[in-house]
DNA sequence: GCTATCGTACCGACCGGTCGGTCGGTAGGG
DNA sequence: CCCTACCGACCGACCGGTCGGTACGATAGC
């Protein structure tokens, strides 16, 4: 018989991340989920720990994945408006492969108890900490204006909240493009006009 | 006895706008719900028809409100930059304003049924038409620089999740220009170089 | 001035159903 | 023979919602 082994397990986060994101975390059922796997209560279990466990997991699945990402852009000597592109890109790419997961991940924090709350958390700031210090290393050598950066936080809704609402009528390049070029031009000094966002 | 009356039906609105922010409408009980207005499921049902209408009338009130101001603001006569910087700073007051409805009001879309996704789909569109007309009217005049006008879906969830996450750290007036100073350079064409957002 | 009557605001016991989770069991490959 | 993968009956708690009843202020008849 096909589908036995660890891939189940993958079967199952895939099949949750998109009925948690259509339907949230408190909206899907037990039973619901059981049947868009095609698993019985006991085979669910003998996979994943609790409900909540599973949505934990399927959390930190795209978040690990940009912040480890964006380690490799910060790690080399690309001027910040590069590197902030490439940001902008590579968030862009992760949630058009993952929107499902992104959503859940922007949607259901409320649903976490305690524990997982502060792992997310944790991620959440350490990846935006990475904006935040190119905007800031962009601001310090005139790349870029001097800005509040409070506008920073909202990184992460602004792309999926895109991705979400737009993703029908607009292909994923042109949404990350269409983005970027606001962040880019809104951000670089008048000086500088480099800007229109190009992929690479 | 005071606390009788019509203002018990706008505590159960308020205190339900709360708790469906924090913890997601199908994360709050009745019961719960009920503790936080101080009333018997008798009284509760006595004012509100079903959980679900409760729901709907908690997003009505903030969209329905910008709504409104929006039409005051495209009928006056000032350029586009100006008409843009009004939506931003209005769309800030409203959002300091109520917080709580705002955050129901994005993230519990899909805990709607079918009639009430249309509604508030409708009303979302109207507005985020009233945002396209102005910066198509500017690209049109020259204000603006061309734009792929994607972007123009996630407004709502680019200030809400500013004010969201950055609230307890950065006052209200402070995040809308935040956000509105990136936007406005970004969406500015080089030409005119007024931008900085002053709010009124 | 007294009482009968009515409508509004509210109570809480109770309803059927569903929730997330447990457990005893079994099929089958190594 | 055992271990992995899975089944589904079953659990108590809790869900949103209903219903019979009541406290009380206002109005009306006499």
């Amino acid at each position: 018989m096909p589908t036995r082994g660890e891939d189940t397990r993958t079967r199952i986060l895939t099949a949750s991340a998109e009925l948690f994101a259509r339907q949230g975390y408190h909206g899907t059922g037990l039973s619901e989920l059981l049947d868009a796997v095609g698993l019985g209560k006991g085979g669910f279990y003998h996979h994943i720990a609790s409900k909540e466990q599973l949505l934990l997991e399927i959390m930190f699945d795209p978040i690990d994945r940009v912040l480890h990402s964006s380690d490799r852009i910060l790690g080399t000597d690309a001027d910040a408006t590069t590197k902030l592109r490439n940001l902008g890109t590579d968030l862009g790419h992760a949630m058009a492969a993952d929107l499902a997961a992104w959503t859940v991940f922007l949607r259901e924090y409320s649903a976490l108890g305690h524990d997982g709350k502060a792992q997310v958390l944790k991620r959440r700031q350490e990846y935006l900490d990475r904006w935040r210090r190119v905007l800031a290393d962009g601001a310090a050598n005139g790349e870029f204006r001097e800005l509040d950066l409070a506008f920073v936080e909202s990184i992460l809704g602004l792309f999926v909240y895109t991705f979400v609402w737009a993703r029908e009528s607009t292909p994923p390049e042109t949404l990350t493009d269409s983005i970027m070029t606001v962040l880019l031009h809104g951000v670089c000094a008048p000086a500088h006009p480099r800007s229109t966002a190009k992929r690479d």
